[in-house]
DNA sequence: AGCCCTTCTGTCAGCGCTTACAAAATGCCG
DNA sequence: CGGCATTTTGTAAGCGCTGACAGAAGGGCT
């Protein structure tokens, strides 16, 4: 079913039934009908890729993604989703798993898609990927991987601030051992969140953290716990790298019998829905990710009226929300 | 950047640097050794449309998803996606969050993308659609949408099973007042949860069901369950549409100061990951995720070895996981 | 050296669409 | 009714790639 059946079928030429498709410049109201007619009669529906390939621009823009199980992850996809939809944009997602295969080749299967523009949302980029990004002349969005460059905008997280928000507030209790559970991704060489929970630890003498990683999951998150648990080390508070992982640290507290807030005090870092749906509703950070979803869309799907916003860098400032997971430190065991 | 530059560099002809590109038939290395140098030089990557239009066909295979965001459907989708890849497929996807105008747009696309295979996964399918879909000639798997036909295979769970293996538990403990907490979507006309739900319930005379119905959310479950609270009915039981929901439930019955499972019985479907996590641990119903994956995989992707598969119905049996927000009913209230 | 078979490479016609550009149709006016 | 501006339609050249086919190289044999 192609172009040339509908045209036949509707007694006109092919560039006539492309006009009506792509409602552009001026077609006869009797054609246009008869045209219309002829399409829904043979369910006939264009064949996207000879259009892209045609028009040599695709109207699609790509998103990839370290992990859409996090809500926090497909909060923003969802944003980026329903904005580029109204301006007609497609969107094509890929998720990493943070393995960096598939970040090298979704980057790649991306660039082969020819897509408008790209949002990586990933926390670790390959130099050498930059380059080829860079070759490709797609306009890129990264979030949090920290490297602006032309034809790139980049949206920071202020996570330190975050963090010292949270460890602040934390030393105000009068907690003093400081658990931090953390995943993977984030520990890797270039780790400026366990750093930022170091320095904000560093600036007060009286405070000592230990820290612990696993996967990006509910099951990460226990599994981390546990490992801290068993060092010996005896934390009264425990910041998590984020909302899931927090919930997976309650759940292996709530084994080990350790009162929350009571016994130990858990913090998480998004603020996710689920953050307020667990039990206790978490103490975090909010990071207003629809307003990065909106961000990444501005810079990604221009409209007519404004062009492409394009600030080499964005810092997005969190704040900490109070629940129940947080309290005053137990006293010293007796 | 095209197969013209490269095969300008490397000294060839485009057919042969096509042909090293899809490493068929034979090259004499040392000219390979010299395309492939060129393509990484000019780092080159194919257009994937012109690829597919001059192919005549995609290695791509499509997932429609009702709602992303509910582990439930990311687990199948996650389950395709990577037997797809490990079956050098692409994958795209598209999330209609439970809308038919999404729908009907996402199946479009879907056709216009010319992919290989299409799995919906959504709760409605409007016949108007199916036709569409039948002439497309696109091999198509459903997942529990009831309408296995040629080129179409339906997998079915079968739900009535799960949910009379919770009534009929819910009854052995004492329970005579349930209550379900639904969702939009399948609450519609043809409702074949809500109707599992009834004929349970009507099998066993001495009990009395109400029902309410809200988003497939956490705050949806939390709603549904206010309203259902407030009609007055009473009951000691309530039968959740899937954990999710059941979690929303859980919060809204911290929220009044009911106890679970002192004062109430929760379940909920679908032994999604955080339904271990939350609190209580959540008594439910087990779908094989995994396996409903695989089978897509199987029918839309097939290997060189074996054929696709073609049943036109798959059924599945869910089964019954006891965890801790179920217990023997309350005593009536004084 | 001449022949034939094999291996390798090039040529070229599409795939289904868009988009100048040209051609045809229409409308308006004197 | 002819002439001209305007609207509407058709023609055809690609977009970047694949794949059938044909042609060129190379090798072994007599």
């Amino acid at each position: 079913m192609n172009l040339e059946q509908v045209a036949r079928r509707a007694k006109v030429s092919t560039a006539t039934v492309s006009r009506v498709l792509n409602n552009a410049s001026v077609v006869k109201n009797s054609t246009r009908t008869r045209v219309v007619k002829a399409i829904e009669e043979l369910k006939y529906y264009p064949n996207l890729h000879a259009r892209s390939l045609a028009g040599g621009k695709s109207r699609t823009i790509g998103v990839i993604v370290s992990n859409l199980e996090n809500p926090f992850f497909f909060d923003i996809y969802k944003t980026i989703e329903s904005d580029a939809r109204g301006r007609g944009y497609e969107v094509v997602m890929a998720n990493t798993d943070y393995r960096s295969e598939q970040l090298v080749s979704s980057i790649r299967l991306m660039i082969g898609r020819r897509v408008a523009g790209l949002a990586c949302i990933v926390s670790e980029m390959a130099p050498e990927l930059l380059a080829e990004l860079d070759q490709s002349h797609i306009p890129v969005v990264f979030y949090d991987v920290g490297t602006p460059r032309p034809n790139i905008t980049n949206i920071r997280v202020n996570y330190r601030r975050g963090i010292e928000k949270v460890v602040d507030y934390l030393h105000s209790l009068g907690h003093r051992k400081l658990g931090f559970i953390g995943h993977h991704a984030i520990l890797g060489p270039i780790n400026e969140r366990m750093k930022a929970v170091m320095d904000a630890v560093a600036r007060i003498p009286s405070l000592e953290v230990r820290a612990a990683a696993d996967a990006d999951t509910l099951e990460g998150g226990r599994q981390a716990t546990r490992a801290l648990l068993s060092t010996g080390f005896e934390p009264t508070a425990l910041i998590c790298v984020n909302d899931i992982t927090a919930v997976g640290a309650l759940r292996e507290l709530r084994e080990r019998h350790i009162g929350v807030p009571r016994d130990m005090s858990v913090t998480g870092f998004d603020n996710v829905k689920l953050s307020e749906f667990c039990y206790p509703a978490l103490t975090t950070v909010h990071i207003p990710r629809e307003r990065i979803g909106h961000i990444i869309c501005d810079c990604l799907a221009p409209q007519p009226g404004k062009p492409a916003a394009t600030d080499p860098e964005v810092v997005i400032d969190p704040e900490l929300v109070l629940r129940d997971s947080t309290g005053p430190a137990a006293r010293a065991t007796p």
